[in-house]
RNA sequence: GUGCCUGUAGCUCAGUUGGAUAGAGCGUUGGACUCCGGAUCCAAAGGUCGGAGGUUCGAAUCCUCUCAGGCACGCCA
């Protein structure tokens, strides 16, 4: 449809550059606000009135024959008061769209993407923040695959002391467990940490001369000295195992973990600060407040300056992250090491590590571009890691580098009451409050999913009593991950999710399980299709175009027929315009509304009992080119289609 | 104080980058053929797009001012 469209506009830009002062800019195709008055609406006559000095609709007039003519195009009408409105040749448009439903005829631009998402901390559970950063990156990747684009996907982990510290003396001095006590532990160890952290966290308020002890154990970490040390990377890494079981239930995977922890041991800031001081994009600050300290210069604003190396010599969070900005984009001139770390789905998920494992290991990063899915918070210091890449004379990777930033997502009142949490006095007069990991504060997301699996097993139990244990337990996982990730989507990025149960758990109107419905839904009717006429739904022929619309058709269904494929047939381009502006939602919306479309559609006009063979196949056909397109959209947002549900 | 974001129906949100009569979902009210599944469909009610100026053929969208809310601005990560 893409293709379609572009075709046409180069054509009329053809026949309208030979009169008029054209660029292919000026020539917009809107879809008109109504069906009857056409399809597409040109605007260029309001654009070229001035230049002209005529009046929009002559210039709408004089046009009008020139397109009308064009391949595609049945009629052309001025409207308003210049609007050229072109009427589409339905059998054409219908065509194509049956040619490529489900595919793309969409080409990379990019030679490869890295994407990196998730970047939980490993010490405690992934919460509804965190799902939405995953759902958003996940549904990026798929997208951009889907253009057909080489993504990479990272999920950087963050495994060096000062995270997992007061989970390890939280265990130690308030548990007094040691690593065997940890090994025996049952249940999700992830949640037992989240409780844990909440612990020591309102712990060491109380008592603030721990602090003390923490540094301590914090140091014996740093040397690698067990128990602490041992304690650690068992805490880290069983927490990411952890996280990454839970992501799969929504079937969110990665390529490579790369790990803070690897970062440091490989050296790769020092490598990145040689390059630095070399290309004097640092200075050592000699007086002021920063004495001592190299610093970056901030472009914008005032002299503003940004530490990137301590005064006692150690590298700042940014300076770390400048050092993986550039390996991301193959800048560094190293590599990490890298061993399996998990399996799903016959690939292999890697983690880094810091020593070369059995010869032929793979090797990542060295992207084109760079997406960074990360929470609007983080936008000031994606800002300097981006310049720290232009101060570098890396300006072509500087404008690659992509924060894919959103909001975060916080807690309504309703949803603190249910969680049991007392709000002080300040905060009661707030509307929704942030979820905070130290107060333990938050909707973790098993829980979330366990909810919504708990729920859609109800529903399913009452509909689909005759199927088996397993089958319906499988469904309602289905049903619970499409609920959550079109939650997760449905909202433009910059809008803080406030989060509420009900409409998170929610199964009616705009929601996953709607859109999966309308599948199941057709399904049925193509089930009911190979049992009463034994046609399979693949076997299901488009004819010649010319005879795609079957004649004497009713106007009022041949609107509703065009008006349906006119959405369908619009979903590469939502996908393009989802990616440009990072804009998911715009694909959320999309899927949406083709689903109300198609509802409504085969409730007006039935299939299977149309008595009319041309019109039955004719409606067939619709709806299955219609369902590829859905099948599409839901598989770029990681809803599963359930069979039945 | 500086920077970024947000303000649209009772509630939660869209609004195709400046297009024609501002749209959904929830909630409310009223309806749906022994029909392919009622997690559905149809209909009604509900709006000075925070406010005031400006830009032009045309503004919810762009510019200025202003009011209200959120976030960020560390030798934490």
């Amino acid at each position: 449809m893409i293709a379609f469209k572009s075709r046409l506009k180069e054509t009329i830009h053809e026949r309208l550059r030979a009169v008029y002062p054209v660029g292919p800019e000026d020539l917009d195709m809107a879809p008109t606000p109504d069906p009857k008055m056409g399809d597409l609406a040109l605007t260029f006559p309001f654009q070229l009135a001035k230049t002209l000095k005529k009046a929009p609709r002559t210039i709408a007039q004089e046009a009008a024959p020139l397109v009308a003519s064009v391949p595609g195009v049945v009629r052309a009408e001025v409207a308003g008061g210049g609007f050229l409105n072109l009427w589409l040749d339905k059998a054409a448009v219908f065509a194509e769209v049956i040619r490529l439903a489900g595919r793309t005829s969409l080409a990379p631009d990019e030679a490869k993407i890295v994407i990196e998402h998730t970047n939980i901390n490993p010490n405690k559970a992934a919460h509804i923040g965190h799902l939405r950063n995953a759902c958003l990156g996940d549904t990026l990747a798929r997208c951009l695959r889907f253009k057909g684009e080489r993504v990479e996907v990272q999920n950087y982990i963050d495994d060096t002391g000062v995270q997992v510290v007061d989970v390890v003396f939280g265990f130690m001095d308030l548990e007094r467990k040691a690593l065997e006590d940890l090994e025996r532990l049952e249940g999700r160890f992830d949640h037992y940490c989240w409780d844990l952290y909440a612990r020591v966290s309102a712990y060491l308020a109380e008592h603030p001369e721990a602090q003390s002890r923490k540094a301590e154990i914090m140091k014996r970490m740093e040397r690698g000295l067990d128990p602490e040390y041992a304690l650690s990377r068992h805490i880290s890494r069983r927490i990411v195992r952890a996280h990454l079981a839970t992501m799969a239930r929504l079937g969110i995977s990665y390529d490579v973990l790369p790990c803070e922890s690897t970062i440091l041991r490989l050296e790769f800031w020092d490598k990145a600060f040689a390059l630095l001081k070399e290309r004097r994009a640092v200075s050592l600050a000699t007086e002021g407040e920063n004495k001592g300290c190299w610093v970056m210069r901030l472009e914008e604003g005032e002299e503003r300056e940004k530490v990137i190396v301590r005064s006692d010599g150690t590298v700042t969070y940014v300076g770390k992250d400048i050092a993986y900005q550039l390996w991301k984009f193959g800048l560094l001139g190293r590599d990490f090491f890298y061993e399996p770390f998990a399996e799903s789905d016959g690939r292999t998920l890697w983690i880094s590590t810091d020593a070369p494992g059995p010869a032929g290991g793979p090797s990542f990063g060295g992207a084109s571009k760079v997406y960074n899915v990360i929470d609007t918070r983080q936008s000031y210091l994606q800002k300097v890691v981006v310049q720290g890449l232009r101060s570098l004379q890396y300006g072509a990777q500087a404008d690659k580098s992509v924060h894919f930033s959103y909001e975060m997502v916080a807690l309504s009142p309703r949803s603190l009451a249910e969680l049991g949490y007392a709000a002080s006095d300040e905060e009661k007069g707030r509307s929704f409050l942030e979820v905070s990991g130290r107060k333990g504060l938050g909707v973790k997301a098993d829980d979330l999913l366990d909810r919504l699996e708990a729920k859609a097993r109800d529903e399913v139990e009452k509909r689909n009593a005759s199927l088996s244990p397993d089958e319906r337990a499988r469904i309602a996982r289905e049903i619970a991950s499409g609920a959550l990730r079109y939650f997760m989507l449905k909202y433009a990025r910059n809008s803080v999710i406030v989060f509420d149960f009900e409409e998170a758990l929610s199964f009616e109107g705009e929601t996953g399980p709607y859109l999966q419905y309308t599948s199941v839904r057709l399904n049925s009717i193509f089930r009911k299709l190979k049992e009463r006429a034994g046609l399979d739904e693949a076997d299901i022929r488009a004819p010649a175009a010319a005879d795609l619309i079957p004649p004497g058709l009713s106007d009022r269904e041949t609107a509703d027929f065009w008006d349906l494929v006119l959405t369908a047939g619009g979903l590469e381009e939502e996908v393009l315009r989802s990616v440009a502006a990072l804009e998911l939602s715009h694909l959320a919306k999309h899927a949406f509304l083709l689903c109300q479309k198609l509802n409504g559609y085969y409730h007006q006009y039935p299939v299977l009992a149309e008595e009319n063979k041309a019109v039955k196949a004719f409606r067939l056909l619709v709806i299955r080119t219609v369902k590829e397109q859905l099948l599409c959209a839901l598989g770029l947002m990681g809803i599963p289609p359930p069979e039945r549900m």
